[in-house]
RNA sequence: GCCGCGGUGGCGGAACUGGUAGACGCGCUGGACUUAAAAUCCAGUUGUAGAGAUACAGUGCGGGUUCGAUUCCCGCCCGCGGCACCA
């Protein structure tokens, strides 16, 4: 039984004394740049779950560290948000308050689990010198044109009283609060990320190191899809309706044509729909629809004819009806569809509900018919050469829609960074001089979000009246601020220059460290801050403050952990287990291999606090094994073992096996335990043994630095190089030949390693168990397989 | 509906490019030590039959390829995650 407690306490001071973890920026190594998703800093603190993905960067980083890399491991604070805002408004403190104390307490928590982070480098994104920088980004995008002010409807949560950006919103809820978002008309900033969607998407094929799993999320997210814009003109008038299509093919099976209620040509086109009263109810009905309502599958599909109106379909110049339906949505495409009932399921529910022709134009096969000159061709093909058709007809074009809308970027709350610009009633918006950054978010009297589209900053009169740095004249500030992921969009560049007065970071350090190596975290992030972050370095690509278009070369995510009842771990259900108790317990280092062992890392695992008690154990035998000097005897497979043992868990670090590599040390260490009980004295010499203590490193770094320093070793583990393998002794001398009959195992046979074919089966067939089973047998076909088995068929 | 991931003992999970299925750990059973318990140590632990050697079955289900399939192919079932009236 080792005392965790003062072992644990110890390294980690004399680790924070001597600055060890410092960053070196030492040119002459290699670099290697190692990020975790930086945390919220609740008021709960930490739960056994969230230090899974910091353990194993924690792991990562050591290794390489022992490797001769010049590491950076850095950590921060994306701190701007709306629980300790909700918790401010509650108990009337100041955010900034709630914020310090989370900060401290998560601090605390990491430093106990014994991460190697340079906390010199320790960034916060409410820090007025940090979100300077965060505006900045944003004024130089607006200078561009990628900031655009815009009045159309927006989600809004109706409990928060704030607009949403639609990554916010989950299954028609607010994410945050969990209240049914409406669709509401509001004043807001929106960055145009539509303008990069392609590089978005393509560039994924840039990144062979992402997880495929989240690349399939943003592609799934970005949602690119081709056609065809193709103009519909409409009889007795001079107006077009173009609608938006994948598959021109099927357009001679087109039967009407159908607006989505809110598009423009509704009402342009008044005059001529001679049943305006019915169209304009429907159109009011559907205002009073939430999202959620308009967009469930399973509803009926409902509608209006717009009598008095025809549409001419310009392959065949078929008159058809037109419609106007909540099936079809304003927000992408053209907001107009061509409906091909014999081709689209929701166009078949909604012919068959008003009687509409259901006319077929491509068989099974994929093969057009009835389609004029296009008949007997492919789908695809015909999908190219009618393309090209409305394009020299001048009747329509190639178009390609993305299913991503531009990100809504104002906030009508408190706790955020402040839009750096100014309305001037001469001059219209105008940016905030950089020399004048930051615009500090001011103190207020309430936090409480106002919901009338303005944030509670607009109560502060002499913050909000200013002058117009153009004219002079008077003007007032933007009072919406920046959403929860602002400052998560480029967090990874400030570490690199943290305290930079003069650039958000300098050449030299960005071309130094630039771009993140390795960067693990959640998941959920994969359509958010994944997204926002490229979006934004690509932009900072473009303007040069970055010399690579992608932020983050690999990418790993983190698989949860749920609670023991196997329901994700929250106040809510009882099931929170808090490493404090498990560190106080068990000891940090237990925790920390206890959470490597679980699983493999990407995927979800349930907590057994069981389970920590076997890897406290497994420490227990190092401890025991390797705090006293003894006799040694050398033994040549426990030799040979250690090798093969160096390979492995070096290789299985590298790529997130961390599970197979705890097993193979416990493998190692149970044999020498077993040939120490037997013989009282070490299988290996201590050169040896002291190998096994820097394997143990990366994973339980106090204990491994207790011990190594108790067999007289004076500067610290990390300091050390990492072991390498023999590979002559990973190689095995005797190879245990598995013999075979018709494919069932049947006996083994020792064979030294550079037997010949021939031996090892003359060897095979004199093995009892063997000549058993061949024995009056013809043996039809012999087998054999370098290295591992002989199989007779017989 | 579309995309992705997964299904192996009582449990978490191993198994390299098709080659000993169940490593390692938890739990459980029996034993040693102890007045007793905890801790520790030893033995066992997929199922069926058998005292045992051993035999047969066995990686969600049904087929296939192969000397040999958890691994490859075809067709399903179930679970998880993402997207979704996206034309």
């Amino acid at each position: 039984m080792y005392d965790h407690r003062s072992i644990e306490q110890k390294w980690q001071q004399l680790w924070q004394e001597s600055g060890i973890y410092r960053t070196r920026e030492d040119l002459s190594k290699p670099k290697y740049y190692i990020l975790d998703m930086f945390p919220y800093p609740s008021g709960e603190g930490l739960h056994v779950g969230h230090p899974k993905g910091y353990i194993a960067t924690d792991i990562i980083a050591r290794l390489r560290l022992m490797k001769g890399y010049d590491v950076l491991h850095p950590m921060g604070w994306d701190a701007f948000g709306l629980p300790a805002e909700n918790y401010a408004i509650k108990n009337k403190v100041h955010p900034r308050l709630a914020m310090e104390k989370n900060v401290i307490n998560y601090k605390r928590q990491l430093n106990m689990l014994g991460f190697c982070y340079d906390w010199e480098r320790e960034i916060n994104t409410t820090d007025p010198e940090y979100y300077r920088w965060t505006q900045w980004i944003f004024l130089q995008m607006w200078k561009k044109g990628l900031a655009y002010e815009s009045h159309a409807p927006i989600n809004w949560c109706p409990s928060c009283k704030t607009g949403l950006a639609n990554e916010d919103v989950e299954d028609g809820h607010c994410e945050r609060c969990g209240t049914l978002v409406e669709q509401k008309p509001m004043r807001q900033w929106v960055l145009k990320i539509t303008d990069y969607a392609d590089r978005l998407l393509d560039d994924l094929e840039k990144l062979p190191e992402w997880d495929p799993a989240i690349k399939d999320m943003q592609r799934n997210w970005i949602g690119r899809s081709e056609g065809a814009d193709i103009n519909f003109k409409i009889k007795d008038s001079d107006q077009t309706i173009t609608v938006f299509t994948t598959r021109v093919d099927t357009i001679f099976g087109c039967s009407y044509v159908v607006l989505a209620p809110e598009h423009k040509l509704v009402t342009a086109l008044r005059n001529q729909i001679t049943n305006w009263s019915d169209v304009e109810a429907y159109i009011e009905t559907t205002k009073n629809k939430t999202d959620l309502q308009r967009t469930d599958l399973n509803k009926d599909k409902t509608g209006v004819k717009l009598e008095g109106l025809l549409a001419i379909n310009p392959f065949n110049g078929e008159e058809v009806p037109v419609y106007v339906a909540d099936y079809v949505l304003n927000g992408y495409g053209t907001g107009a569809v061509m409906a091909v009932p014999a081709h689209d399921e929701r166009d078949l529910k909604f012919a068959n509900k008003y009687d509409l022709p259901i006319k077929g134009v491509v068989t099974e096969t994929g093969i057009l018919h009835d389609s004029g000159k296009f008949s007997d061709l492919t789908s695809e093909e015909a999908r190219k050469q009618m393309t090209v058709w409305l394009e020299k007809e001048k009747l329509g074009s190639k178009r390609v829609n993305y299913k991503i809308n531009d990100w809504v970027y104002s906030r009508q709350r408190y706790w955020g960074e402040p839009i750096p610009l100014l309305h001037c009633e001469k001059c219209g918006v105008v940016g905030v001089p950089e020399e004048q950054l930051p615009v500090v978010l001011p103190d207020v009297e309430s936090y409480e979000p106002t919901g009338t589209g303005e944030s509670p900053l607009a109560a502060i009169t002499d913050w909000v009246e200013t002058t117009c740095p153009t004219c002079g004249g008077p003007a007032k500030r933007e009072t919406n601020t920046m959403p929860q992921w602002g400052g998560s969009c480029w967090y990874y560049l400030r570490y690199l220059d943290p305290k930079n007065n003069n650039e958000l970071v300098s050449k030299e350090k960005e071309a130094r460290w630039s771009p993140v190596d390795l960067y693990v975290g959640g998941a959920e992030h994969a359509t958010r801050h994944l997204i926002y972050a490229r979006f934004w370095h690509k932009f900072l690509f473009d303007i040069g403050v970055v010399t690579h278009e992608e932020p983050f070369t690999k990418l790993q995510h983190v698989g949860l952990i749920v609670g023991e009842d196997g329901r994700k771990m929250s106040k809510r259900w009882g099931n929170v287990i808090n490493p404090d108790n498990m560190a106080e317990r068990f000891g940090a280092d237990a925790l920390r291999v206890y959470e490597m062992f679980m699983g493999p890392f990407d995927q979800a695992a349930v907590w057994n606090t069981n389970g920590i008690s076997g890897t406290r154990k497994f420490l227990e035998k190092i401890e025991k094994l390797c705090s006293e000097q003894v006799e040694v005897k050398v033994d040549k497979k426990i030799l040979s073992l250690l090798h093969k043992t160096i390979k492995k868990v070096g290789d299985d670090i590298e790529n997130f096996r961390f599970n197979t590599a705890v097993s193979a040390l416990m493998i190692l260490v149970n044999e020498l335990t077993d040939y120490y009980t037997a013989n009282n004295a070490w299988a290996l010499t201590k050169e040896d043994m002291a190998k096994l203590l820097q394997m143990i490193a990366p994973f339980a770094p106090h204990l491994a630095e207790e011990l190594w320093e108790k067999l007289g070793y004076k500067q610290s583990i990390f300091k050390s190089s990492w072991p390498l393998f023999d590979a002559n002794l990973v190689k095995d001398e005797v190879i245990s030949y598995m013999v075979q009959i018709n494919g069932k195992l049947r006996g083994q046979v020792e064979m030294p390693a550079e037997a010949s074919e021939d031996e090892v089966i003359m060897a095979a067939t004199t093995v009892p168990a063997i000549v058993k089973w061949l024995e009056g047998k013809e043996i039809r076909k012999k087998i054999f397989v370098p290295g591992r088995l002989v199989n007779f068929v017989i």
